[in-house]
DNA sequence: CATGAATGAGTATTCATTCAT
DNA sequence: AATGAATGAATACTCATTCAT
C-alpha cells in the first residue's frame, strides 16, 4: 500500500510522456520527432525521459501499444452502441472500415503509424484492433455458418485485413484520387462479403 | 546537332547514376544510402551528381520511374510467352500475383521501396505496373464480359492491387508467419475471381 | 553512549559502500562504474550514499585506501609463513614481486586502479604495500648491511618499487608479449638485487 | 603529379588537425578534449575533421604517431650532437634519462599521453623512442660487449625502459617529493648501468 | 562541365548530483 | 536519516548540399 502512491506517479509520468510523444508526431511527423521535442512537450528534463524508457524505440512501442488497445476498445463500444446482432455480415464490414478510415483520418499519429508501417513494431496497434474485429465478427459466423466452417478462414481474414488497413491508408495518402470514399468503402465491403460467404 | 553527343553523355551519366542508386539502396537499405555512397558508386564525384539531380529525391523518383517501366515491360513479356488468352481469370490473376512476390522477393530495391512507400513517389513505380497489369487483363474482360460490363472496376481494380501489393509486401517483411505461401497466393487470387466476376 | 549504534550502522554502511565499489569496478571498469551503480549494488539509496561520501572520488579514495591497508596486511602474513629471516635478498624480491603480480592477476580492483593510476589518489594503495615491503626487507638489511649503509637507500627503493609495480601492470595489460612471465619475474628481482647490494 | 597540390592540402589539414588536437589536449586534458574543440581549436568545421579520421580515437593514435617519430628524430639529433661513441654506458643512459624527463616537463601533451598511458596505444609513441635509444646504444654495446653477449637482453631492456619511463612520469606527477630530481636521474642510471654490465 | 573539400545544424543518450518528500 | 525522481549540460558523430577552383 505504501508504494501506491509512487506507482501511481510513475504511471502518470508514462503517460505524460506516451502522451507527449503522441503530441509530437502528430505536430512533427515521426521522423521529425527527436527526444528532446518529447522531452520538452512533456515538461520534463531529457534524464527523466530516460529514466522512464531505455531509448526511443521504446517510446514509440509503448505508444502503439496504448493506441491499440485505446482503439480496440472505442471499436468494441462503438460495435455495441450500434447492435452487431441485428446487423448482416456486410454492415458488419462497413462498419470497421468506416471506423479505420476515420480513426486514419482523425488521428495524425495513427496516420503517421500506419504509413511507417515498416519502421515501426506496427503490430502492437494492429493485432489488438484484429482481435476486437473478430470477437465482434464472432457471434456472426457462429450464427449463420458454425455448421458451414468456411474454408482458409485464417489465411482470408489476415489478408482482408491487410487489405482493407493498406488500401484505406494509400487512399488516405493520396493527395487527389479519381474514386470516391463511398464508393471505396462500399466496394471493400463488398469484397470482404463475397470472400467471406462461401456462396451467396 | 553539336548537341547530340553531349545528350548522349548526359543519358548515359543519368543512368549510370540511377544505376549507382539502384546498387546502393540494394546494398545499405534506403536510411542507409547517402548521396557521396551514390556518387563514390557510381565512379563521379558529388558535384556533378548535383548536376544531373537536383536533390536525392530527385534521384529516387527517376530511380523509381525507371524501376517502373522495366517491371511493366518484364511483365508485358512475361505474360506474352504464358499465353494469357488461354488462361482463365484465376489463372492471369495467379500468375500477377507470382510475378509481384518475386519481384519484391528478388529485387532489394523493389522490396525496399514498396517496404518506405509512403517515404518515396511509390506511384511512379507502380502505376506502370498497374496499367501492365490492366492492358494484360483487358482482352479477357473484352472476351468474356463484354455485355455484361462489370460494376465499379475502376474502383475494385484499384483495390484488389494495393490489396495484392501490400499483403504480398506485409507478408515478406514478416520475419515468421503461420500462413503457407502457396496458400496465401491462392487464395489472393480466388478473392480476385470471387470480386471481378459478377457471379460465378 | 546513545551514539554506539549508530556509528556501528555508519561504519557498516560505509563498508557497505565500499565492498559495492569494489565489486562494481570489478564489473564494469573503473569508466563504466556510476554512482547509481554502486548505491544500487549495495542495496542502498543514491541519497544515503551521498550521506556517507561527499562525491564519487571520495568513495574511490576511500576503497584504495582500506586495498592498501588489507594488501599490506595480506603481504605481511604471507611474509610470516615464509619466514623471510632465512632467505636471502633475492628471495625476498622475487617473494615480493610475485605477490604483486598475483594481486594485479587475481584482483580486478587492484588492476583496475593501478592501470588508472594518474586518475585515482594511487598512493593511498601503493604507500601502505611499500611500508610493508620496506618493514619486510629492514631486518634484513639490519642483519646484513648495518655497518655498510646502503648509499642513496630511499632513492633506490623509491626507483625500484615503481618499477616493479608499473613493469608488471603494464606486462599485465600488454596482449601479448615475447618475453615470459617467470624470465620478466627473475630478472627484475635480479635488477633489485644488484641495485641494493653494494658489490656482490 | 596533378595530384601534388591536393596531397599537400590534405597532409596539411592533417597537420593542422594534429596540431589542434595536440594544443587542446595541452590546454584541458585528455579526458576534457572534445571533437568540438579540436575542430575549433583548428578553425575547421567539425564536419571537415571527420572527413579527415574517422573518429576521435584515430586522432588521438595519429598524433601518438607522429610524436613518437618527432621524439626519436630529436633523441637521434640530440644524440649525435653529444657524440655518444665517446661516453661511457652511464653517460648514455644519464642523457636518455634526461632527454625523457624534460620530454615530459615541457611538453604538456607528452605528459598527458604517459599519464594516460593505458587509455591511449601508448606504443605508437614509446617504440620509436625505444628503437632510436637502441640504436644509440648499439654501437656501445658493439664495441664493449660484442664477444661477451648480455644474457636476458631483450627482457632487461624492456624492463628499464619501462621503469624509467614509469618512474619519471610518476615522480612527474607527484606534487611533492622527497627526492631531487638529479639524485633520481643519476640513481636510474645507475641501476641501468649495473644491470647491462655482466660483472664491472 | 567536373571536382571534392568544407559545412554545421542536428540526434540519441549518459551520469554526477540535488532536494522535496 | 533515507529516499529516488528529476535534472541538463555535455558528447561523438552524420549527411545533404554548396561553391571555389
Amino acid at each position: 500500500m505504501r508504494k501506491a502512491p509512487k506507482q501511481k506517479r510513475s504511471r502518470e509520468m508514462v503517460s505524460r510522456l506516451l502522451d507527449a510523444t503522441a503530441a509530437t508526431i502528430a505536430e512533427r511527423g515521426l521522423d521529425g520527432t527527436t527526444t528532446n521535442h518529447i522531452a520538452e512537450q512533456a515538461g520534463v528534463s531529457i534524464g527523466s525521459l530516460y529514466q522512464y524508457f531505455p531509448d526511443k524505440e521504446a517510446l514509440v512501442e509503448s505508444l502503439l501499444t496504448r493506441m491499440g488497445e485505446q482503439a480496440g476498445l472505442r471499436f468494441r463500444q462503438q460495435a455495441k452502441k450500434v447492435d452487431i446482432n441485428a446487423m448482416n455480415l456486410h454492415q458488419v464490414a462497413l462498419n470497421a472500415i468506416q471506423f479505420g478510415i476515420l480513426s486514419i483520418r482523425l488521428d495524425p499519429v495513427m496516420y503517421e503509424m500506419i504509413r511507417n508501417w515498416s519502421r515501426v513494431p506496427i503490430h502492437k496497434l494492429l493485432d489488438p484492433l484484429e482481435r476486437a474485429f473478430l470477437v465482434a465478427a464472432q457471434p456472426y459466423f457462429l450464427k449463420h455458418y458454425s455448421n458451414y466452417p468456411i474454408h482458409n478462414l485464417e489465411t482470408k481474414l489476415y489478408i482482408l485485413i491487410n487489405s482493407t488497413i493498406f488500401t484505406a491508408i494509400r487512399y488516405a495518402v493520396q493527395e487527389e484520387s479519381m474514386i470516391e470514399e463511398k464508393e471505396l468503402v462500399e466496394t471493400l465491403a463488398d469484397i470482404i462479403v463475397r470472400t467471406l460467404v462461401p456462396a451467396a
